[in-house]
DNA sequence: GAATTAACCGACCATTGGGTCAGTTAATAG
DNA sequence: CTATTAACTGACCCAATGGTCGGTTAATTC
């Protein structure tokens, strides 16, 4: 019985209230102090379940971030046919949870690399993984439309991932302050144009 | 003889160091004493020219990063003919820097909207500015490409501008950790794929 | 060359923040 | 009922940080 149900609650909690302050103020402008006033429990019941502040932050990376990016990000574009529409759809769901300010994890990690990245490399190596993943998911996504037949076969693969990875990261970052709706429409918009120009042709004659 | 030739240098000193470690360690993870110990001056000479922190970040930004952001991103699209060709270079030119990783505006922009969104309103006023003066930049270049004759007039030219934003600031935060020359390279190509579609057809018969 | 002032020094202050630890409480085992 | 242990408290430590202020130095002015 490893971990008992008691401890898994109480570091769950922490772990969501964590990455909600984390989000919302950055990591190093967020005090563990902060965290624990919320949840009113002690200094002494945060460090009795995690070495470090660093640690506590991996933690949640493992635990929250990283599934809910699974979820959001990379199963949903593990499907078979009409790879495009697979994209599209899923990029449409996570744009729209960002309208609704809800707590948005492809702009978490974006956020997250901008924070971390020069400064704690054991913090970046995690979040480069699931950029990797991402990618990976991507590449594979589009090379099987192309075999599918739907995708034109002269596309560069790991051009459109980046590109899709680019763009993606980039429209979360627009959506935070200003019109996050019309710029969601106007983005959509778009990346069915840009999918157009990479499709095959169905009727060229 | 306003603000004496020495004032400006001195001042001007403390900025340039400013934004070099503000852009290294982030806003938050910088002290007034880093960048004094950099340059050898004391906390005194600090307050004596700047009113406190935040002040002094803000006046970075309207006299480093928003000149230097006009120059890269803003002014050299401002030209007259083949719209797109303009574009394609002026991304050209400010991704290079960025491969070189020399202290690049760009991401400087899009990491410093990450680190004050939601935490401080009189900061990101200006952040917000700067973006806007370069969405007005991209519609008006994209409604001239339009008018005369090579950019297709069915395209929504605010869509353009937002999808062109969105995947610059979105490329310049991938190429920070991982193959950043590749990944230029890869998105540059996109690029061009993306606006051959948005093009008039030269030759459609 | 005395007076004024711009530019700068550095000791000091109050607060914050990560982390420690001796001790308390409550559940569980024997 | 007692002993043990898991879970948690909160006072304390110390380094760092933004900011203050009385004082010094060097240039200018008269």
């Amino acid at each position: 019985m490893e971990k008992s149900i008691k401890r898994r609650t109480t570091m769950n909690r922490m772990q969501v209230t964590g990455l909600e302050l984390f989000y919302k103020n950055g990591y190093y402008n967020t005090s563990v102090d902060d965290i624990l006033k919320e949840l009113s429990l002690s200094k002494g019941a945060f460090y009795y379940h995690f070495d470090s502040k660093e640690d506590f932050f991996i933690q949640i990376i493992e635990q929250l971030v990283v599934r809910k990016i699974y979820s959001m990000l990379i199963e949903p574009i593990e499907g078979h046919e009409h790879t495009l529409d697979l994209i599209t759809n899923c990029f449409e769901n996570a744009l729209e949870t960002a309208v609704h300010n809800e707590l948005d994890y492809g702009f978490v990690l974006s956020n997250f690399i901008g924070e971390f990245n020069g400064r704690n490399p054991e913090v970046m190596k995690h979040l480069n993984e699931i950029l990797r993943i991402w990618e990976v998911t991507l590449v594979s996504a589009v090379q099987r439309g192309k075999f599918n037949g739907h995708i034109d076969r002269h596309v560069d693969a790991e051009g459109v991932a980046v590109y899709l990875m680019s763009s993606f990261i980039g429209i979360r970052t627009l959506m935070v302050e200003t019109a996050p709706s019309a710029r969601k429409y106007r983005f959509m918009s778009q990346l069915r144009q840009y999918f157009k120009s990479i499709e095959v042709k169905q009727s060229s004659f």
